[in-house]
DNA sequence: AAAATGTATGTTATAACATATCAATCCCTA
DNA sequence: TAGGGATTGATATGTTATAACATACATTTT
């Protein structure tokens, strides 16, 4: 839960059908349906540990005839975000699959400014010094957005 | 410089004025340009400590004359935050004034979700875990958006 | 003072991200 | 199998941000 996966992960194809079959199991426990767009986002979105725009996800849906207007990337991409199954990058304005789906956490991400690759790892921030000041001055958290962006280890000798 | 001021700021025209006066003496030291448009955004933004559109920022600048066109307010809010004067608000596409101008700081956001009150604290989020993950892997931290979401002290009775 | 330079600003257009609205359809369940 | 809630389709629009190019203006150089 602590490490982050992006750069190291090895097993892709394990790792995308664990997390997809995570994500199916969550969604009949807990009676939400797992219709063909949001699979398929989902399955989009996993297919590297990267960030990608709403358009992107959209032009992609399009080329499968599974919808060509932006409407329908939002409405998959919220409903995975909301589900469990998804983050949204605030500093990209993009989403990435979230790699412990269903899980209630806190997640906070390496991102590569050069590849958009996304490592997620967990964070205590609420916890911390943050947590603190909030409580101090009466502040209720209810979200926390912990990004860390820079270059990741593919990207700093070619580039940098 | 770890307590959130935006919640608790009772003399803010001192608080305004003090900001201010910072920020042209940065700019005397540093040969930069505080130019009227830059000046007028900067003082924009302290109006309030709360975090503003790039668009509600150049509706002001245009009632004055200043510019009506998007690039106007932000290439002055770009100045503004590359200069240490301002950040953005990632959670919210906005923008704020800075409470520490000039120093070099990772700041942490409590952002009220129901009047967009802004508290700037300070993080320490690179010496910490995701710190440690990010040494672990290799990845190299340029930049850190920590924003906390959520109600403020007077929007906890009234809208929750 | 004139020319050269560099920074800032003005202007137009468009890219990129996101949502409102309303009608049509699906699917669960009673 | 009819009703009701969720989902999808389709159109339009709102919002945020930048590209590209032209001009103004201050500073330095000659």
């Amino acid at each position: 839960m602590t490490d982050p996966i992006g750069f190291q992960c090895t097993n892709h194809n394990e790792c995308k059908s664990t997390l997809l079959a995570e994500a199916k199991a969550h969604c009949a426990e807990q009676g939400l349906r797992m219709t063909p767009v949001r699979l398929r986002t989902l399955e989009i979105l996993l297919a590297e540990h990267r960030a990608l725009g709403a358009y992107d996800v959209l032009a992609r849906l399009s080329e499968e005839g599974l919808g060509s207007q932006p409407p329908v990337a939002y409405r998959a991409l919220d409903f995975l975000v909301k589900a469990g199954f998804a983050h949204k990058i605030e500093a990209l304005n993009a989403y990435t699959a979230c790699v412990h789906p269903g899980a209630a956490h806190s997640p906070a991400f390496l991102i590569c400014r050069n590849c958009q690759t996304v490592a997620e790892a967990g964070t205590q921030i609420a916890q911390g010094r943050l947590g603190d000041a909030a409580r101090a001055t009466g502040f209720i958290i209810e979200h926390t957005v912990v990004e860390a962006t820079g270059l990741c280890p593919d990207c700093i000798g070619p580039t940098a």
